[in-house]
DNA sequence: CACGCTATTGGCACCGGTGGTCATAACGAC
DNA sequence: GTCGTTATGACCACCGGTGCCAATAGCGTG
């Protein structure tokens, strides 16, 4: 879990790899063999590690794709908190979403690569539910700590919900059109969205 | 994934159990010991049958607490397509979904119980994504029939991951507080989203 | 009633992911 | 060099899931 740590100085024996080699090796063995044609001993393997050392660098295989999380919903929480107070809430929100979903040029094909993996492999579809879980406690906060609402009231939780909805809507659409901005997406699901309850 | 047939004339053996046995054994076991403390030995033996013979009936372990879950998304889809094709898309849609989760007063302890299991289940949650998935796609092709789009297109997407998304906020709810009714819970959602929106 | 037909059962072997334990290796500090 | 610290990797056991196949139990027929 914790990302290959950037200690000051290490104490006791140095970590035989990283985060960053184990995900190389194994994103390479998903792309030739796929993801469940690949077994933790072929990983292992490949970065030359014993395969109990794998599960002290990622809690379990379906981890291995989703990277360091954590330090993503650190961005998405910073994201949130930069936004202009005077931006109605569902604005505000709205366009966390979207610069969280903005990445620059070079990020791009290996983000997409990670996110064709994921959503295209249902082990990994269902495991997301529980990122997701993640993902939607941030918005719901930001919008509980903006009106003064515990994080677990309905309203809250439905923004965490109904945002997390309009992120997945893109990342479909973005699927089937790798040239569409996945920022765009959004920001086109939400119009939709606007658009289809206005009536 | 074929409920007990309810075959006119049984050609070979007949079975050994039901679906219905299943569950009851299961969902026994699990309120005793917990989900991921019952194994498929424990099911089995509780059920009298071999192990083996339990992956006939469900495809997994994961896959019991959902029970038939495709005859359920056959009412889903029954329920939409009898709105009325007067009201706004939006306003059949939700009322749709509020339809799908009313319960008979009867039947509501067996659904909570269940619910109950599945989201409060690490497991079930992440598999719950799954048919999450086909839940949507019925919702995204009911829209995408209104309106004369393809399922895949952004707007039905969006639809659908945003109906899913009240529903599960209020199911959330639920969680929280037993002894509102989920479809009106449903409803709040909604109309708490609409209100977020509009500013 | 015996016979064959047929669908279901259930045992068995096997794979892969996951978790626990423990001896051991490699480093920094003293 | 010794000590404390930390990561490693080997061994082991468990469990879910799958392929294979022989055994089985009703049914309809002759």
């Amino acid at each position: 879990m914790t990302t290959t740590p950037a200690r000051p100085r290490a104490a006791g024996r140095p970590g035989a790899t990283s985060h960053a080699a184990i995900e190389q090796a194994a994103f390479g063995l998903f792309a030739e063999r796929g993801f469940a044609g690949t077994t933790l001993d072929d990983i292992a393997a490949a970065v030359g590690v014993g395969r109990r050392t794998l599960f002290r660098y990622y809690r379990s295989k379906n981890d291995i794709p989703w990277g360091q999380f954590d330090r993503t919903l650190d961005d998405f929480r910073r994201i949130l908190e930069s936004t202009a107070p005077e931006l109605p809430l569902w604005e505000a929100v709205h366009r966390g979403v979207v610069r969280f979903n903005e990445f620059p040029g070079d990020a791009r094909p290996g983000h997409r690569e990670r996110m064709e993996l994921i959503l295209g492999t249902p082990e990994l579809q269902a495991h997301s539910a529980l990122r997701y879980a993640e993902w939607r406690a941030v918005s719901a906060e930001h919008v509980a700590d903006r009106l003064r609402l515990s994080p677990t009231d309905l309203l809250p939780t439905t923004v965490g919900h109904v945002s997390l909805a309009l992120a997945l809507a893109a990342y479909d659409a973005w699927m089937d059109d790798p040239s569409r901005s996945l920022a765009g997406l959004v920001d086109e699901a939400m119009r939709g969205l606007r658009t289809h309850l206005a009536s």
